[in-house]
DNA sequence: TTCAATATTTTGCGCCGTCAACCATTGTTA
DNA sequence: TAACAATGGTTGACGGCGCAAAATATTGAA
């Protein structure tokens, strides 16, 4: 006699793994995150800004790429900012906006902290998988995400025109 | 000339296309459960309370499960007490203890809420994927949720043994 | 030019969940 | 039995982030 609840749907237990394993992932990485004195959210901000040609990054960029909104980049900025791993820098051509701008000391700080984490994410994630199981699975998870979060590539080519100089 | 920043390495990207997707769905789900009144947490706990055998769990194990805090676990519960989903009885084996009790309409809510729920989910992710891609993408989930969060089944032999009625 | 409509960022407020402290109960050791 | 560590749960203080409104800058139209 087959269980047929609605509360048993296996698509239901699909995303539940998936939502299991991120938060699983997010805790273990947590705690080596925090000894660099960064969230997950501050980590991604500076990956995002230190991939960007000049290393810098509109906030409502920032706010399309990571989900965050862009009160929430605002936010985190300010964090950054205060730590002096990230300054503001005003734009010439729109005067509405502000570059975010990866210090010097920012992009050692994310370097180091880099170093760690990619550990980690081998010890509890990649390492666990044969190369097939990997690409296997990050080929279907590019699939969800160009369909789900189409519009996470924003201002990159913008950016690389802009040159904007902080710091010295 | 290749890039080999380790801001660049292969096995971030992999992590961040699992956040990526993560936040993604997570989005396109809320608006959906916010119609039921729901949050994607107090979906998780009444699903976890549906699927077990006298529709009871311990605050501790469903704390466990979740990966909330003990503390995390009495709010939302608090909440979805007060919207009557769920009802708290006290342990007769141990009284420092509380069953969180799903109440009749806590079922139907939960019902109603996962048939539209799972559309959601037909639509934005298992939908995306044929069959092949599915089960690999589910298997090599499962083998990272199993080393990341091995304590996720908790307290649910326990829970079929007692037998606390709530209601009626 | 002037004014409305739009775009970018910040701010006030509130919700949600964590941390740490706390109370109640249980089990253990003497 | 008493004393005490360990366990289960709740509460107060706090921080992070979203929502909506405000502040500022830009664009377009009359």
């Amino acid at each position: 006699m087959a269980t047929t609840r609605i509360i048993d749907d296996d698509r239901l237990t699909a995303v539940g793994l998936l939502v299991e394993v991120h938060r699983g992932l997010t805790n273990k990485f947590a705690a080596r995150l925090a000894q660099h004195g960064l969230s997950e959210n501050e980590l991604e901000i500076l990956l995002r800004l230190g991939r960007t040609p000049n290393c810098q990054l509109r906030m409502s960029d920032l706010a399309a790429q990571t989900s965050l909104t862009t009160s929430g980049v605002t936010r985190v900025v300010d964090r950054l900012e205060r730590a002096g791993l990230v300054a503001r820098a005003s734009c010439d051509t729109d005067r509405r906006g502000t570059w975010a701008v990866l210090t010097d000391t920012g992009l050692e700080r994310v370097t180091a902290a880099v170093a760690d984490h990619i550990e980690d994410v081998d010890r509890w994630y990649t390492g666990l998988l044969t190369p097939e199981q990997l690409t296997g699975l990050t080929d279907a998870l590019r699939i969800v995400r160009d369909t789900v979060r189409p519009e996470a590539v924003a201002g990159i080519a913008e950016a690389a025109r802009a040159r904007t100089h902080v710091g010295v």
